[in-house]
DNA sequence: CCCTTTTTTGCAACTGATTTTCAGCTTCAA
DNA sequence: TTGAAGCTGAAAATCAGTTGCAAAAAAGGG
């Protein structure tokens, strides 16, 4: 069988270092403040390497973080900012929350298994240009676009 | 440009006796019983093209039967069993709620305009196929997918 | 029709995820 | 060091959706 062109394996980041002078940098510009709890959701979410919610965070940081006291609504607030910065990205479940992941990696999408919720993510290019091209027939100028597909992974259609 | 394949227009649905027929039948099967509640709602889903929130229906019905009471749970649990029948359809939208339409047409995808909330079907046979390929190469046994296409639509770049 | 059983309904209380409020605490430029 | 501007945690509020329950409506014989 072919193999498919551009399945994304979790690529390196950028070093962190640079990450949060980025981040710094973004804050300084917007007259927002760097804080520790701020830092620590960032480094969280880098030395992790998925998909989490806000209470999987949450629960990560009491945990590795047991000095520092930082509330849910801060993790909620820190996720939305660092996603309209650009910073990561969510995706959602409909009434079964989000999920974040840092977004420095380009653009994929998402297969998603509706047993144990494992993420996979992957890009195709003709499926991209496919949806510009249906875009611009129906005259819609596109923003973004969002792609996921659900089965079970192979462990679990081994686990039955 | 080369018109795009399956752009679906809103085809006719089947006359509204057959449907109901059909409903009647499926609650029979089932030992559920034929409401006045359920048959608003499923006679407000066919006389109202496009997509609604549960919340909408709750309101259409309210302004368009004052005489009958309905309760927004009763809409919640018979969009559920709409769904549950393979008779309506929903898109969810993330934290904020689904979107119901009757889902006796074909599978197709949804492109959304992001300011007044529009929404288009279209259907492209080669994103499917492409989406099996790619869950095959992860191993995966597709159930089901989600493509979304966010973007302004033309009205609306008009009215800027 | 009438009765009996079974299912539904509306309402209100309840979820669980997310947001907001607010008083006290931090950050940071001057 | 200081003060204004921003943040924070905690708790209350919100929001979509669900659930428990007593009363009400349907279905299927008599």
């Amino acid at each position: 069988m072919k193999k498919l062109n551009n399945i994304l394996q979790n690529d390196p980041l950028i070093p962190y270092e640079t990450l949060l002078e980025q981040f710094k940098q973004l804050l300084r510009n917007n007259n927002l403040k760097f804080t520790k709890q701020r830092e620590v959701i960032l480094s969280t979410l880098y030395n992790h390497e998925g998909h989490f919610t806000p209470e999987e965070i949450y629960q990560i940081i009491k945990s590795e973080n047991p000095d520092l006291n930082t509330g849910i609504a801060t993790i909620y607030r820190t996720l939305s900012l660092l996603e309209n910065a650009n910073i990561a990205t969510s995706i959602s479940f409909g009434t079964q929350g989000k999920k974040y992941e840092l977004g420095v990696k380009a653009h994929h999408d998402h297969i998603i298994c509706t047993k144990c919720g494992k993420i996979l993510e992957f890009f195709d290019e003709s499926i991209e240009k496919k949806q510009e091209k249906i875009a611009k027939s129906l005259g819609f100028k596109i923003e973004d676009h969002i792609m996921k597909i659900f089965g079970i992974c192979p462990e679990c259609q081994e686990t039955n």
